[in-house]
DNA sequence: TGCTTGACGCGCT
DNA sequence: AAGCGCGCCAAGC
């Protein structure tokens, strides 16, 4: 395994602003790994559970399925309304076009 | 050693 | 709008 992609992903995840939001594939990117949005998914799998891993969403907005329950509480304590699983476009202020 | 799986992304139909 | 297939790569079996 690459230990310091790892640790770039968390740092990454780590820097994602309160209130915000952000993607698999941005998180990858700008930990310097473009394409490996999956990669990204595996870490927070291991070791996201220090991290803010809520702010995390797939590129369309929508909540990844094993834990949308989960995310979608957290979301709301951060002051973001998730409507039927996925994101209102407003709150992806972080890598978007 | 080799195939299958998976917190994903994107283009095409 | 919704579904399907392909690509990426580390882990699991």
């Amino acid at each position: 395994m690459d230990e310091a992609a790892h640790e770039r992903i968390r740092a990454a995840v780590a820097a994602i602003p309160a209130g915000t939001t952000s993607t698999y594939g941005a998180v990858a990117a700008e930990a310097g790994l473009p394409g490996r949005a999956r990669l990204v998914g595996r870490v927070l799998r291991e070791d996201g559970h220090d991290l803010p891993w809520h702010r995390v969403l797939r590129a369309d907005g929508t909540c990844a399925p094993h834990v949308a329950q989960e995310q979608a509480a957290r979301l709301r304590a951060e002051g973001i309304l998730v409507e039927g699983g996925r994101l209102p476009k407003a709150f992806r202020s972080r890598r978007e076009p």
